[in-house]
RNA sequence: GCGCCCGUAGCUCAGUGGAUAGAGCGCUUGCCUCCGGAGCAAGAGGUCGCAGGUUCGAAUCCUGCCGGGCGUACCA
C-alpha cells in the first residue's frame, strides 16, 4: 500500500502520468510496484536494524521480517506459561463486561439421542469452556424437552401397547421409552410410508401402471362393490398421488397389498426383454430409480407390518385425545408423565456428565407453557397478532411493513389452544433478559431452525421488548450418513449412545495394541480420554456452516487430524518431563536462567506457536467458533512433533538441555489447557 | 418464487485482503542398537465452480450466472 503510493506520487512528480487513463495509470503503478517495495523494505529494515532492538531484520519481496532475541522472548514467554499454568491462555474474569446466556443441548425425554446432537452438545460445551476462558461472564443453560408431540405421542403408545412391560432396571428405562417413541412415530406415519413407497413406484415403474388394469380386477373379485378401486385405478394410470381419506373401506388397502406384492415378483422375476427407457430414473425422481429387489424388499418391510394400515386413523385420534388429557391435567396421566419423564431424566443426565456439560440453569418446556400462552394473549390484545383462519398468528413482514417476504408469518399458539414451540420460546427468551438479567442470549441449534429464532427475534421487538435483538441463534449444520442425510423417520440415524460405546470399544483395543502394558484400570480410563476426545474433535473440527459428514469407520480412526494425535504429543512430552525428573516448580524456577545462544528453527518455532494461544482464545470466544481452537492445538502438536524429532532434549548438554525442558513443560501446559477448553482430556500416557 | 448456507488436491477439510494456497486420509518411497513409530522426512496430486468488478494486491470483499443443501403458517 505504502509502496503503490510512492510509486504514484514519484511518477506524478516526475510528470510521467501526464495525458494517461486511469488504467493505464493503475497498470504503470501496480508494474513498479513490487520493486519499489522491495527497495523500500530495504531502507526501512536498516533503519529498524540500528536501532537494536531485534535480533535480526531483514528485507524480503517487500516485506520486513523481524527476528526478536531468542533467549529474552523465551524467559518472558515459558515463565508466563509456567507461572500461569492452568490459567494460561485464560484471560481473567471480567475482561468482557457483561452475562451471557448459552443455551444447548436441548435434548428431549421420552426420545432416544442420535448423533446428530452430539454436535450440539461438543458445540455448546466448547462454547461455553471458551467463552469463559476469555474472560466473559457465562451462563451455560439447557432447555429440555418433557413435553410437546413426540412425549404425548410416546406415552399413548406406552398405555396402548406396552403398559406394565418397563425393564427392571431404572437404568435402561430411558432407552426403552425411546424405543417406544420410534415405534410410536412407526405407527403413526405407517400410511405416509406406505404411500410415498406406492406413489413412487406408480412414477418409476411402466410395468406396474400397465399391470394395475388386472390388479385391481382381481382385487374386484373378492370385493364387488368397486367406488374405492375406481379411484386408486383412477390414481394410478394418471399417475397422481392417492389420497387415504378418499378411501371409504379400510380394509380394500390390505386386501390389495399381496397383490402389489405378487406383481413386483413377477417383474423381479422376469427382466423385460427390451429396456427402452433410460435407467436412470424419472426427471422428477428422488434419485436414481429403485431395482426390482429394492422394490420387493421395501414391498416386504411394509407388508410386515400391513396390519397396521386400518388403524392409523384412529391411533391419529387416540394421539389427539391423549393430549387433551395433558391439557386439562388429568391427575393420573401427569403422573404418568412424571414417572416416565424421570426416567429420561437420569439417562440425559449420564450423558451431560460424561461429555461434560454443567448448566447453572436447567430450563423445562412443561415449566414455560402458561408464560407463553400469556404472550400470546398480550400480543392479541396489543394488535400484534391476530386470528387468521382459526389460528393466531404474527404477521411479521405486514407489521414491519415490509414489501418482500422476509419473515414470513409465524404461528404462535395450535388453533386448539396447545402450545407450540414458538410459544414456550417467546416466554423464554424473554425471561432470560428479564428474569436472569443477562446482556446475550446465545441459541446453540441447528442452523435449520434460523428463520425460525429470527421470527422470534422480531416478534419480541415487535412488542417493544427490545433486547430481543441481543439474542444470537448460533446455528450449525446437520451431521450427514455416507449413506445419505439422517432421518429419524428412516430410522438410520446413529444412537448417540451406540455412537459412543462403538469409539470406546475401538480406543479399548488400540491402546491394548500400542501400549499392552497398560494395566487394565489405566487402559479403561485412557480408553475413555482417547474415545471420547475423538468423538469431540471430530464434532468441533470444522466449521458450523458446514455439514458434517460423519463416517463411522473415520470416526474410528485414530491416526492423522485427530484428537489422538494431540493427546499423543502430550503424553509425549510428560514423559520426557517424567524421565528428567523435572517437575512444575523446577521448570519454574530455571526459567530464568535459559540461555539460546543458537536457537534451533523448531525452538524458535515452537516459542512463536506456543505464545499465540491467549489469541486464539479471544478470537474463538468472539466469534464463537471452537473451530479456531482445534486449528490451534493441532498445529501445536505438530510443531511439537517437529522439535521432538529435530531436538533432543534429554541426550543434550546444559544449558541447550535446561531451554529444551522448559519448552516441553510449557508445551505440556499449553496443549493441556487448549484441549481442557475443548472438552477433551489429555492423558499423561496412552 | 423468495431467503440462508456451501462449492479449494481422488476423498474429508483448513486458510485473519498480503509472500511460492496448506493439512489429514488414500497412493509411492525412506526412517526404530537413538527421549514412546498413535510419530517423522520425501514424492505425486490444484484453471481455489464460472464470468465480471473493487484493490497496488482477491481463495478471501461486491455483482451476476452454474451446481448442491436447507428453510419458507398450526414439526421441533
Amino acid at each position: 500500500m505504502l509502496a503503490s503510493a510512492v510509486v504514484q506520487a514519484e511518477l506524478a512528480a516526475s510528470g510521467d502520468l501526464e495525458g494517461l487513463s486511469k488504467k493505464q495509470v493503475k497498470k504503470l503503478v501496480s508494474q513498479q510496484t513490487t520493486e519499489r517495495a522491495q527497495a523500500l523494505a530495504e531502507q526501512i529494515a536498516d533503519a529498524v536494524r540500528a536501532t537494536g532492538r531485534f535480533a535480526s531484520v531483514e528485507a524480503v519481496n517487500g516485506y520486513i521480517n523481524l527476528s526478536y532475541d531468542a533467549a529474552t522472548v523465551a524467559r518472558d514467554l515459558l515463565g508466563e506459561v509456567l507461572g500461569a499454568d492452568e490459567r494460561y491462555g485464560h484471560a481473567p474474569s471480567g475482561t468482557h463486561p457483561g452475562k451471557v446466556m448459552i443455551e444447548h443441548s436441548q435434548l428431549n425425554t421420552h426420545k432416544a439421542a442420535h448423533v446428530g446432537h452430539l454436535r450440539n452438545i461438543c458445540l455448546g460445551v466448547a462454547v461455553t469452556n471458551i467463552s469463559q476462558a476469555a474472560g466473559y461472564g457465562t451462563m451455560p443453560a439447557t432447555y429440555i424437552g418433557d413435553i410437546g408431540r413426540h412425549v404425548i405421542q410416546c406415552l399413548w403408545c406406552y398405555e396402548r401397547f406396552h403398559a406394565g412391560e418397563e425393564p427392571a432396571s431404572t437404568g435402561s428405562r430411558g432407552r426403552w421409552l425411546g424405543d417406544i417413541y420410534a415405534e410410536s412415530a412407526a405407527r403413526l406415519s405407517y400410511r405416509k410410508e406406505l404411500l410415498a413407497f406406492l406413489n413412487r413406484v406408480i412414477q418409476e415403474d411402466d410395468a406396474f401402471v400397465e399391470a394395475i388394469d388386472r390388479m385391481l380386477k382381481l382385487l374386484w373379485q373378492t370385493r364387488p362393490e368397486g367406488e374405492d378401486i375406481a379411484y386408486l385405478l383412477g390414481c394410478v394410470s394418471n399417475r397422481n398421488d392417492i389420497d387415504p381419506a378418499r378411501l371409504g373401506d379400510a380394509e380394500l388397502m390390505v386386501r390389495f397389498w399381496p397383490i402389489v406384492g405378487e406383481q413386483l415378483l413377477v417383474e423381479r422375476d422376469t427382466p423385460a426383454p427390451e429396456d427402452t427407457r433410460s435407467p436412470q430414473g424419472e426427471p422428477n425422481g428422488t434419485g436414481p430409480a429403485m431395482t426390482a429387489d429394492e422394490r420387493v424388499a421395501e414391498w416386504s418391510r411394509l407388508n410386515e407390518r400391513i396390519d397396521w394400515w386400518p388403524h392409523v386413523d384412529v391411533w391419529e385420534q387416540e394421539v389427539k385425545a391423549t393430549f387433551q388429557r395433558w391439557e386439562t391435567k388429568e391427575p393420573a396421566f401427569v403422573e404418568l408423565w412424571e414417572t416416565t419423564r424421570e426416567w429420561s431424566l437420569i439417562e440425559l443426565r449420564e450423558i451431560f456428565d460424561e461429555f461434560g456439560a454443567t448448566f447453572t440453569e436447567w430450563f423445562y418446556e412443561s415449566a414455560v407453557e402458561d408464560a407463553g400462552r400469556e404472550i400470546v394473549k398480550d400480543l392479541l390484545t396489543e394488535g400484534i397478532a391476530e386470528i387468521s383462519e382459526g389460528l393466531p398468528v404474527v404477521k411479521i413482514d405486514e407489521k414491519l411493513g415490509l414489501e418482500r417476504e422476509t419473515y414470513h408469518t409465524m404461528p404462535i399458539l395450535r388453533s386448539d389452544g396447545t402450545t407450540l414451540y414458538a410459544t414456550k420460546d417467546l416466554a423464554l427468551t424473554r425471561e432470560k433478559f428479564v428474569d436472569y438479567g443477562v446482556d446475550t442470549a446465545v441459541w446453540v441449534v441447528d442452523v435449520r431452525q434460523s428463520l425460525y429464532f429470527d421470527q422470534i427475534i422480531k416478534i419480541l421487538e415487535l412488542s417493544g421488548f427490545e433486547q430481543a435483538a441481543n439474542a444470537v441463534h448460533l446455528g450449525y449444520e446437520f451431521v450427514t450418513l455416507p449413506s445419505g442425510a439422517i432421518s429419524s423417520r428412516k430410522g438410520n440415524a446413529p444412537m448417540l449412545e451406540d455412537v459412543r460405546n462403538a469409539v470406546l470399544q475401538r480406543a479399548s483395543a488400540v491402546i491394548e495394541e500400542k501400549n499392552p502394558t497398560l494395566d487394565a484400570e489405566t487402559r479403561a480410563k485412557v480408553a475413555w480420554q482417547v474415545g471420547i476426545g475423538a468423538i469431540k474433535y471430530t464434532m468441533l473440527a470444522r466449521d458450523g456452516n458446514k455439514v458434517i459428514l460423519f463416517d463411522p469407520e473415520e470416526a474410528l480412526s485414530f491416526d492423522g487430524h485427530a484428537a489422538p494425535y494431540i493427546q499423543y504429543a502430550h503424553a509425549r512430552a510428560c514423559r520426557i518431563l517424567e524421565h528428567a525428573g523435572l517437575s512444575l516448580d523446577d521448570a519454574r524456577s530455571k526459567v530464568a536462567s535459559i540461555e539460546l545462544s543458537e536457537p534451533a528453527p523448531e525452538e524458535l518455532a515452537l516459542l512463536q506457536e506456543l505464545s499465540e494461544l491467549p489469541g486464539v482464545v479471544q478470537r474463538a470466544a468472539a466469534e464463537y467458533r471452537p473451530l479456531y481452537l482445534t486449528n490451534y492445538v493441532y498445529d501445536l502438536a505438530k510443531t511439537f512433533n517437529d522439535f521432538y524429532h529435530a531436538c533432543p532434549v534429554l541426550k543434550s548438554e546444559d544449558p541447550v538441555k535446561t531451554a529444551r525442558l522448559s519448552l516441553v513443560a510449557a508445551t505440556r501446559v499449553t496443549l493441556r489447557n487448549g484441549l481442557a477448553m475443548l472438552g477433551i482430556e489429555a492423558p499423561i500416557e496412552m
